[in-house]
DNA sequence: CTACGGCTTCAAGTTGACTTGAAGTCAAGA
DNA sequence: TCTTGACTTCAAGTCAACTTGAAGCCGTAG
């Protein structure tokens, strides 16, 4: 079983080894054998790692993933942390989309009907239009 | 014309004080009349930061909302600046909802094929099907 | 006169996910 | 032996958009 070093294991997850470092700090990654005080890893390390970034790829923060990790009873399946989660998540998500779209249609309506000489003027329209809260 | 204090037009407009003072610091407000050391405000401010806030609406950061009040040639009117900006906002909002759409895939497909029993299978599968990049 | 409310400035704190910098340890190579 | 390079820890810095806190000024009501 291979000893990877910190930049060992940062070279080939793509992660600078003051973010591995971190993620033992706050409890993502559990504290490394140390080797002459170096952490050594074998290559577990390499699919936990794996799991936190296809995780942060889904859009979970890091509080998120430790609970993923170690906010379930043992024997809890990862499939079933996986889908706990991702079932928050996932109306988050939709909310984040439909706010991005109504900025969206905000801009276009910008885009297309804003004929405004001066800030105040558009800016007066803005209140007309929409009452001030 | 009716002198307004920071906290009336706090009030009007649905902000802290503390939120207009910041404005005022970075930019966003011009320096207020001072009236024995406290700001007072006319009208046209209310419209200001109405412009304010539905550009936030749209997405926009303060520094993007200060480029629309002073980063133009001051003949330009605000709707040809409006569009200006908002041009360049639509490719990135186009971006982020891919982003999130991705996730939201990805999510789906976590939830419904993930069968792993550990945190490491789940990796080695995560590694195996995606490579490390 | 004094208390009070509302205002002032300036510095520091907040959140999340790290990065950067300083100072020090350790093993190996010239 | 000395240097080099990789590593260590710990503290502080980064970004955005503010908020919070401390200390102090100003005008007015009692």
């Amino acid at each position: 079983m291979p000893q990877l070093s910190i930049s060992e294991v940062a070279r080939q997850v793509g992660l600078r080894t003051s973010a591995i470092r971190y993620y033992e700090e706050i409890g993502i990654l559990a504290p490394a054998r140390r080797v002459s005080g170096q952490r050594r890893y074998d290559d577990t390390v390499l699919y936990r790692l794996a799991v936190v970034r296809r995780a942060q790829e889904a859009g979970f923060t890091l509080d998120e993933i430790r609970q993923l990790f170690f906010g379930f009873v043992p024997s809890t399946p990862i499939s079933q942390r996986w889908k706990k989660i991702a079932e928050r998540k996932m109306v988050e998500l939709d909310a984040r989309i439909e706010q991005i779209q109504s900025m969206r249609t905000l801009l276009k309506k910008l885009q297309s009907c804003c004929e405004c000489e001066t800030v105040e003027r558009c800016g007066a329209g803005i209140l007309r239009s929409r009452g001030v809260s």
